[in-house]
DNA sequence: ATGAAAGCGCTAACAT
DNA sequence: ATGTTAGCGCTTTCAT
C-alpha cells in the first residue's frame, strides 16, 4: 500500500497523496498494528522492564529514567512485575520475549547469574541488568556506585566536624555490604579508626524501617561516649534514629549530625530536614535506557558494558555545620 | 503444524508425540511469537495498564491487584506511565492498542471524559477506568467509595468518644471533595454539628504533606477549645499533625485521637502507630482485573459497570479508646 | 510516484 | 492422530 509508505515517512510519495492519506487516517482513527509490523521487520520499537515490586519510589524513578531515554529515541516502554519471585521473573522474561520486545531491562531479584547464562542466547534480544547486579558475571549492567554511597555520606559527616561517625547498617545483601564497606573506606580515607561499637548491625529485625533505626539509636545512646555523626542505610531508619536522639534530649544538628540515604521526599521532610545521599534513580534509568538503545541499534555487536552512576550528596539541616 | 496444537493443548494429539514435542521445545528454548498468534486470533491474552505516575505505593497496590486477577485467568499485564500528562496518556493508549492488548485499564489523569467519548469506539478493546473517575459519564469504572472513606474515619473517632472531630482537608480535587463530604455525613449521621473552625482547609499550600498537616494542627491548637479527634486527608498529614500536637504537650490518644488515610506502611509506623483507612488498592485492582476479563470473555456484550469498593478501618494506638 | 506479489509466524478449517 | 491450505496486517522488493 501507498499508505504504509506515508505512515513510515518514505520519500517517494507526492505531497498531495500524503496529505490525503493522513487526513483519512485521522478520520478513521487508524492505529497501525505493531504485531503485524514486527512480524515483517522483527522490531516493535518497544522495550520491556521487569521490576521486583511495583509502587516502590526508587524503582519508580529508575523506570521513569528509562522511559525518558526510550521516548527520546522513539521507543516505548512497558513494565511488569516479578513480585520478587525468581520463577515469576522467569515467566515475565518469556512473556516479554513473546511480545517481541526489542530489549529487556531487568531489576533482578536473582542472587546468582547461573540462571541467565542460558537465557541470554534465547533470542537476539539483549538483556540489561539495572540497579541490582546478581553476583556473578553479567554482560550488561547499569547501577549506582553503592560503595561510593557509604563513602560520601561518611566523608560528609567527617567534614561536618564529626570525629566519631556511627553507621546504622542495613540488611545483609549485596547492596547492604557495599554501602557498609564504603563507610569503612570513608573512615580510613580520613585516617579515622573503625570503632566496632559504632557500626550497629541490626540483624534479624527484618526490614530496615523506622523502628529499626530507632532501636539502633537507643543502643548507641547507651554508650558512655555517644557518636557525633550518624549515618543510616536509608532515610526511614535515619528518621527513626533522629526521633530516638531527640527524645533523649540530643540537639540536632548542634550535638549530633545525621544523614540518610535515598533522598526520599517524604522521609526527608518529616520535621527535621534530613540530609541524604541521592541514589540518582532517574540517571541510572536513563543510562540503562541509552545503553539498551545502543544495543539494538548496533545489532548487539557491542561486547560488555558496565556503568556505575555516582550518587549525589544532598545537604539539609540535619547535618548543617 | 502439530506443534502448534500441542502447545495450545488441543486434544487430538497422541501422548507420545505430545511428549516428544514438549521435550524438543524445552531443548530449543522455543518461545512462541505472540505477535504472530495475535495476528491470526485477534488475541494477545495481555492487557495494558496506564498509571499517572510510577513508584506510587497506592498505585502499586492497584497494579498488583490487577496483575493477580489477570494471572489467575491466564492473562498477563503490562504497565506504562502517562506521567500525569493528558497528551502522553493519549499516546500510551495508542501504543497499547497498537500492541494489540485485549483490554485497557486506565488510572486516568483526565478531568473530563469528553476526550474518551470518541476513543472508546476506536477498537473493540474495552477501556476500564480505575481508581480515578473523570467527571462525566464513563462506561466501566472500578474505584474506592471515597465518601465512605471520610464517613468511616469520622464515625470511628466519634465512636472513640470524640465530640469535637476536626478534619484536615486535602486538595480541591474530586477525591478531596468526596472525602470531605463523607466527613460531613459522618458528623450528621451522629447528629453532631459541622463546626467550620474544625474543618481546616489548607488551600494554596501545594502538596498534602507532613508540613501541611503540621501547620494545620498548629492552627487548630490555637483555638480556645481544641478538638478531641483529628482526621486527615492522608497518613503523612496525620503524622505531621500528631507531631505538632505532641510538641504542644498533647497526649495521644488520651487527650486527642488521630486517624489518617491510606494505611501507608511507613507513615503508620512512625513512632505513634497511626490508625488509618485502608484504601484497599489491591481489591480495587483485583475487581478491575476481573471486570476486564469478563469484558473480553463476553465479547464486550456487557453494558455498563460501576464498582465501588468499601474502604476498611485499621485501628492502631493513635485512636485506642 | 504508485502499486502488485510474496512472506514474516502462527492458527482455523479442512483433508487425510 | 497428523498434515495441508490459506490468510491475519504489514513491509520489502520489484514492476510499472
Amino acid at each position: 500500500m501507498t499508505i504504509s509508505k506515508v505512515l513510515r515517512g518514505q520519500a517517494d510519495i507526492s505531497d498531495a497523496t500524503k496529505a490525503r492519506v493522513l487526513k483519512r487516517v485521522k478520520e478513521l482513527k487508524y492505529i497501525p498494528n505493531i504485531s503485524a509490523s514486527s512480524l515483517r521487520t522483527g522490531q516493535t520499537r518497544t522495550m520491556g522492564l521487569i521490576l521486583p515490586i511495583l509502587g516502590e519510589p526508587d524503582l519508580g524513578q529508575v523506570a521513569a529514567g528509562i522511559d525518558h531515554a526510550l521516548n527520546e529515541a522513539g521507543y516505548s516502554l512497558v513494565i511488569c512485575s516479578s513480585q520478587n519471585d525468581a520463577e515469576i521473573e522467569q515467566r515475565q522474561i518469556e512473556a516479554l520475549i513473546s511480545l517481541q520486545m526489542d530489549a529487556l531491562l531487568i531489576v533482578s531479584t536473582q542472587e546468582t547469574t547461573a540462571f541467565f547464562k542460558q537465557e541470554q542466547r534465547i533470542k537476539r534480544s539483549p538483556i540489561i541488568f539495572v540497579d541490582n547486579k546478581p553476583s556473578g558475571t553479567v554482560k550488561h549492567y547499569v547501577g549506582i556506585h553503592e560503595e561510593e554511597v557509604g563513602r560520601v555520606a561518611c566523608a560528609h559527616l567527617i567534614g561536618c566536624g564529626c570525629k566519631r561517625v556511627a553507621y546504622l547498617r542495613g540488611p545483609r545483601t549485596v547492596v547492604g555490604d557495599l554501602r557498609s564497606s564504603g563507610y569503612r573506606q570513608g573512615l580510613s580515607d580520613h585516617r579515622l579508626p573503625l570503632l566496632p561499637e559504632l557500626l550497629v548491625d541490626n540483624t534479624g529485625s527484618g526490614e530496615p524501617d523506622y523502628t529499626r533505626g530507632y532501636d539502633a539509636m537507643q543502643k548507641l545512646l547507651r554508650r558512655r561516649v555517644p557518636p557525633e555523626g550518624v549515618m543510616a542505610y536509608n532515610d526511614v531508619m535515619a528518621v527513626g534514629a533522629m526521633d530516638a536522639a531527640r527524645l533523649h534530649g540530643v540537639r540536632i544538628p548542634e550535638e549530633m549530625c545525621f544523614i540518610g540515604c535515598g533522598n526520599d521526599e517524604q522521609a526527608c521532610q518529616m520535621g527535621m530536614p534530613l540530609s541524604s545521599i541521592d541514589i540518582a534513580g532517574q540517571e541510572v534509568g536513563h543510562k540503562a535506557g541509552r545503553l539498551a538503545i545502543r544495543m539494538v541499534a548496533s545489532g548487539r555487536k557491542a561486547q560488555t558494558h558496565k556503568v556505575l552512576v555516582t550518587p549525589k550528596l544532598v545537604k539539609r539541616l540535619s547535618s548543617q555545620i
